[in-house]
DNA sequence: CCGTTTATGTTTAACGGAACAACTAATAGG
DNA sequence: CCTATTAGTTGTTCCGTTAAACATAAACGG
């Protein structure tokens, strides 16, 4: 929702400033001025006087001119700037905490996670843990040169992201509670809270091209989300069943922060009871527990061994694939019906088990969807998935910042 | 979607005419330059430019000032320019067309109501009759000194947005047409083609003030979604089933302009075989036709019919609407699990219906919503129901118009 | 009755930012 | 070495907003 507030002189400046910087960041290569200034359609001369800025803010940077092809005075590449400003990235889940720091070139520059039970527990201890870890993180990275422009906390469960409030997380069995201040985080790293599907979702928006503190070669992912589908549906099973809806890159967070809850989407109003108190959710016949009881694995299993099982052709772990297939299909169809998307990424445990998974939920969604005659709908596997609400959290801190660039463009010329 | 593109000083001047223009129009009563300036932000010298500027295009006027009560220089009131720049609303359905032309204030100053049965007739001479209806108004109304900005098409079906085609509409057993070419509109009135069920739920925005020829005192709809609550779920029953999402006063299109076809959600995937070739999708238990046999009623009978039996307590019709209730509720339920919104409107016959279904519909969300504890979803009955896509598709066309005023700014001066 | 107060609306100069055009820079190719 | 070509910079102009002074029109209060 872009606040109506009258536009000054200024406001052109932060719109092109943040129009200049998304030319740099998504380029499919480093692009010169003059190139920036034809994709936007500015003057080279505006564009020039916008990149000084952006790079003594330390947003983009100049790379050493290419041995030139061509006639002409060689150009001067931009970039993302590595390693200046980057966003951090927490998770609390059921079985560990994580963390993650991400620079504006998609690289991940530090990362940290902690395997843990933490259903249950008291939510003190546990946010103290994750605040260590950031805590952690942050000096590390500061020590490093980098500075720190946010923080995202991620946690499954309902999250008021007006208020930075959890209101409930059952499978960790929390309720009502204020994240924020049980971090400690430094005063300086401004931070949010979001719900753990929608910023793993926001995560498969740009797949980070390069991993490890190493700058290496570009490694681009083939079956990434290209440029032009911004737009998706990403699903991620586990305990819950989350999602993430995305149009033209930006997060739908509905009224409060509260949407992509698919999990208690009805499927069988006659189904079994659901830890909601609804019957028939999605998650009871999808969710993980459901999946490896009807499959006859241990409630400890993993999707890994559910996909060994079923590739060794268990029957029960085949049917109990089928059914959910079918479910998810289901509840798919109806979400595509009424959002008119037109690609589902399948992410968490539903990422393992995608062979056995996609070729029900496709046929599901073609019989289904009412448009799908005309644009049939894309089923694939999420490109990002370890870890991927840390990623999404770190991504979505440097979109603020490139959204409007002013802030740190003003505190450089200072 | 804002196309991100270079701002210039031009671009500032469209903002904040769209502004000033927003703040006339949406102000609760006439607001001076002055007010205007605090609400908006802007200073007075800029708003008093703007505003002159908007009142030489005809977009607002200024009514003679009102005896002033208390000290300083009497305001001149500011309002939306009525009779000046009009938008037509079209609309093609099942057993009639229809087409209303409104003013920027919000009165409807011209309409024609045709009622037939084109179920399977030729699109060429529908169209043709919507064509020639909407002639004979667009004649009218600039016979009036009016100007006709722009016309929307609402059609029953799949309507691609983008290319202003329908891909199918099953009701009218029509598919794959473009429809505009076939209405012989005066080239000066841009049309564009939009689904029915969108447009109604769109006029449910700004409910019409004042209707009929003739200027009279506004008569405040008291169930109209106030202020505030410009986003809802809009669901209209009739045949088919559609739906309206509105977000911030803007209509949620998709990808093709194909969202909110929330007839075809599944309820119960082992239900009866629907028209579109899927099983259970939700118009087959709470559609027009499903109610009435249900109730035990003819098929060629109104949802007044339906109304009566229940309200004189014939079983078969409250065990009718009980299930219809119940359907239309879990889909809802899980939409707004989906979106996060807060509000439901009921238009369509499920207006007539309502003192039957709301409680049911009600029950349902309140026990399937996984965030209802913490925000109720309100549900209402749409204020706006007679041929509403007609007044929504006239809004729309005037929305584009308050949103980008510069062309007609430019063309005043000109 | 007339100055004072108060609020509305208009005029003026100044400022900030983009466009435009002319310029310099750096290279390939003949 | 000269020309064509592309990249980037510099100074000027234009445009829209701001800030502040000014004009206008009423109520208020002696």
């Amino acid at each position: 929702m872009p606040t109506p507030t009258a536009a000054r002189q200024q406001s052109l400046r932060e719109q092109n400033l943040a129009l200049v910087a998304r030319a740099v960041f998504d380029a499919p290569r480093p692009p010169s001025r003059a190139a920036v200034a034809h994709h936007t359609g500015l003057t080279r001369a505006t564009v020039s006087s916008l990149v000084d800025l952006l790079v003594r803010a330390g947003i983009v940077a100049e790379l050493a001119p290419r041995a030139p092809k061509s006639a002409g005075r060689p150009a001067v590449p931009l970039v993302a700037a590595p390693r200046t400003i980057v966003g951090l990235g927490l998770e609390l889940n059921v079985d560990y905490v994580a963390g993650r720091v991400v620079d504006l070139a998609g690289t991940t520059v530090a990362e940290a996670v902690q395997p843990g039970d933490f259903h249950d527990t008291d939510p003190t201890a546990a946010l103290g843990l994750v605040g260590q870890l950031a805590r952690a993180l942050v000096t590390d990275v500061e020590a490093q040169g980098m500075r720190v422009a946010g923080a995202r906390l991620a946690l499954p469960g309902l999250v008021d992201v007006r208020h930075d409030r959890l209101q409930v997380a059952p499978n960790l069995g929390w309720s009502t509670l204020d994240p924020l201040p049980l971090l400690g985080l430094p005063d300086d790293v401004p931070a949010h809270v979001a719900n753990e599907a929608n910023l793993a979702g926001l995560a498969q928006l740009r797949p980070a091209r390069t991993v490890g503190t190493v700058d290496t070669v570009d490694t681009a992912h083939d079956d990434a989300p290209g440029p032009g589908t911004s737009s998706y549906l990403y699903v991620s099973g586990d305990v819950g069943i989350g999602a993430a809806i995305v149009v033209d890159g930006e997060l739908w967070l509905g009224r409060h922060g509260w949407g992509g809850e698919i999990g208690h989407v009805v499927v069988d109003p006659a189904g079994t009871r659901c830890r909601c108190g609804a019957t028939g959710c999605l998650e009871q016949s999808a969710g993980k527990a459901a999946l490896l009881r009807a499959a006859g694995l241990p409630s400890s299993s993993t999707a890994d061994d559910l996909a060994r099982a079923a590739d060794d052709g268990d029957p029960r772990a085949l049917a109990a694939l089928a059914s959910a297939g079918l479910a998810l299909g289901t509840v798919l169809a109806g979400t595509i019906n009424l959002l008119d998307l037109d690609t589902v990424l399948l992410g968490g445990i539903y990422a393992v088990l995608a062979d056995h998974l996609v070729p029900t939920v496709r046929a599901e969604l073609d019989a289904r969807v009412l448009a799908s005659p005309w644009a049939p709908v894309g089923v694939r596997t999420a490109p990002v998935s370890d870890y991927a609400a840390t990623t999404g959290g770190a991504q979505d801190v440097l979109r603020a910042v490139v959204e409007s660039p002013s802030a740190l463009v003003e505190e450089a010329r200072a």
